[in-house]
DNA sequence: GGCCGTGTTGTTAA
DNA sequence: TTTAACAACACGGC
């Protein structure tokens, strides 16, 4: 379930850990994890220095020297773990990196296989093929420039936040924790929210990723930090897996409907359509 | 044992 | 232009 607060806290892990380290070694358990070519890949990654380590939307990527890139996108079940070598290796463990100068293995482990690693010889985002399509990230685009978007599309609002092209980051949680605290139905139609409501929106999506990443993300099931712990935030949902439960605003049930295929959670008394 | 639902997203078809 | 369905895969819950 990885969005942006828990890649986010996974980066902000790595780079402690992994910044300056070289990679000794590379082993790949599972191939078809890795998107790019896999010999080219490993002879990439083998020897290099990790220089630094940045979150593109809900994309994880890792520079190199000699310069190229790891680009990894968790998908829903994706997991980077640091480990030492003697923790037993599972079956859903499939990439590990063996460092020349720590202790810990980088591993990566997938319980649905739908995560994938890509190595790049470019290095700039705008030249990867997984990150260049990606829209703003939400900590940088102006709330004016997220209006903008907004009244141009046409459609239901929920499934414009859920799309990486119009805005990276947000996935299914956090649209739904967004749309309850800013008031406003999911089914609402974009072109049909106010300006001021588009801009209202901004700073409250911006709001609830900055308490999510504070709260070291929502653990549900998979979600891990490198070092196996959970995040917390899912102690602090409002909506998201509270379907029946009372609205902590106002008391009445919360309902669950379906919007553009994917649950939806939102009180019918706060979030009033239109 | 079987069916349903699950956090993501690319492709395909309508 | 937008949307819906499906696929990738594994597992938990009923």
């Amino acid at each position: 379930m990885p969005e942006l607060p828990e890649v986010e806290t996974i980066v902000r892990a790595l780079r402690l850990h992994l910044i300056g380290k070289k990679i000794r070694s590379i082993e790949v358990m599972t191939p078809k994890i890795i998107r790019s070519p896999l010999p080219l890949t490993v002879r990439t990654l083998k020897q290099a220095t990790i220089i630094d380590i940045k979150r593109i939307g809900k994309m994880i990527l890792i520079l190199l020297d000699p310069p190229a890139s790891l680009a990894v996108h968790l998908k829903m079940t994706g997991q980077l773990l640091l480990q030492t070598s003697e923790t037993p290796v599972d079956k859903h463990t499939h990439v590990i990196w063996t460092l020349a100068s720590s202790e810990k293995q980088l591993r990566y482990r997938d319980v649905r296989k739908f995560g994938f690693l890509l190595c790049s010889s470019e290095t700039a985002p705008s030249e990867i093929p997984c990150l260049k399509d990606l829209g703003p990230d939400p900590f940088e685009i102006s709330a004016a420039q997220f209006a903008r978007v907004l009244g141009q599309k046409k459609g239901a609002l929920k499934p414009l936040l859920l799309d990486q092209t119009v805005i990276s980051g947000l996935g299914n949680i956090y649209v739904d924790e967004s749309l309850h605290l800013a008031g406003i139905h999911p089914l609402t139609k974009a072109d049909t929210l106010s300006p001021l409501e588009a801009r209202k929106l901004h700073p409250i999506i911006r709001k609830v990723l900055r308490r999510a990443i504070r709260s070291k993300g929502s653990t549900l099931r998979d979600f891990r930090r490198p070092d196996g712990t959970a995040g917390s935030y899912q102690n602090r949902h409002q909506v998201y897996g509270r379907e029946g439960d009372p609205c902590l605003t106002c008391g009445r049930p919360i309902k669950k409907i379906r919007v553009g295929g994917r649950g939806t959670h939102f009180c019918p008394a706060c979030q009033r359509k239109e």
